[in-house]
DNA sequence: GCCTTCTTTCGAAATGTATCGAACAATACC
DNA sequence: GGTATTGTTCGATACATTTCGAAAGAAGGC
């Protein structure tokens, strides 16, 4: 018999997620975090390299929170997992919200 | 001395107001709702006029929370409270913002 | 095989949130 | 003054969330 690959990660369809889900996921200071940064690297990143200030477990389950509010995308590459930012299908669904969010977090001078 | 008239409603700036609270707020079905009727209705209205599931002290709660994210102001009128959305400050503050969030609620045959 | 690296899962604890009913405040009207 | 009407506050409860450390799983290199 075969090994034990890792599981598929579920990526839902953006059609499905709720605006609620999605509007939760970001009003989280460290996701929010997170999908600034992968905003700013279109070609994404690995989990354990985002500037954040929680623990690898905590992280995790961030990561969790803002795959299933169909936000990022995320790969296995070797060991390490690779986190991209769902821009397209996002924005597709919700028209000049991503956008919006991240312009609000960009003006000078002001705190999440 | 005089009577002891409502205290006054406090309505922060927006630009004190942080954009996780903003989320935050509109990341719960019933507030979500709210904000939803009264971008429909320009002139605002009353408290008890909404067309929500709650009890009262429940709705009560929900407006404080909007009303601290910025995005509602109140005033009484008479024994009823009046409560208008803030388009134009929060649209100043969160740029396209507000009416991508509504778009994406209108969108047919979806759930918030 | 063994060890390292990266990430997740599993409790567990602390905190926050949504909800309600009962009681209270303020205004308007009689 | 008395009585409705309208909303808020308070206490209590149930549930969700954030957080961590410890343990485990999977891939890669020795």
């Amino acid at each position: 018999m075969g090994h034990n690959p890792r599981p598929a990660l579920h990526h839902p369809t953006l059609e499905t997620v709720l605006v609620t889900a999605v509007l939760h996921a970001l009003s989280d200071e460290t996701r929010l975090s997170i999908v600034r940064t992968l905003h700013a690297e279109p070609d994404g990143r690995a989990c354990g390299t985002f500037p954040v200030n929680v623990a690898p477990s905590t992280l995790s389950h961030h990561f969790k929170v803002l795959r299933e509010a169909g936000l990022i995308r995320q790969e296995d590459r070797g060991t390490q997992r690779w986190t991209m930012l769902r821009v397209r299908e996002v924005d597709a669904r919700f028209p000049g919200f991503l956008d919006a969010v991240i312009a609000a977090t960009e003006v000078a001078s002001v705190r999440f």
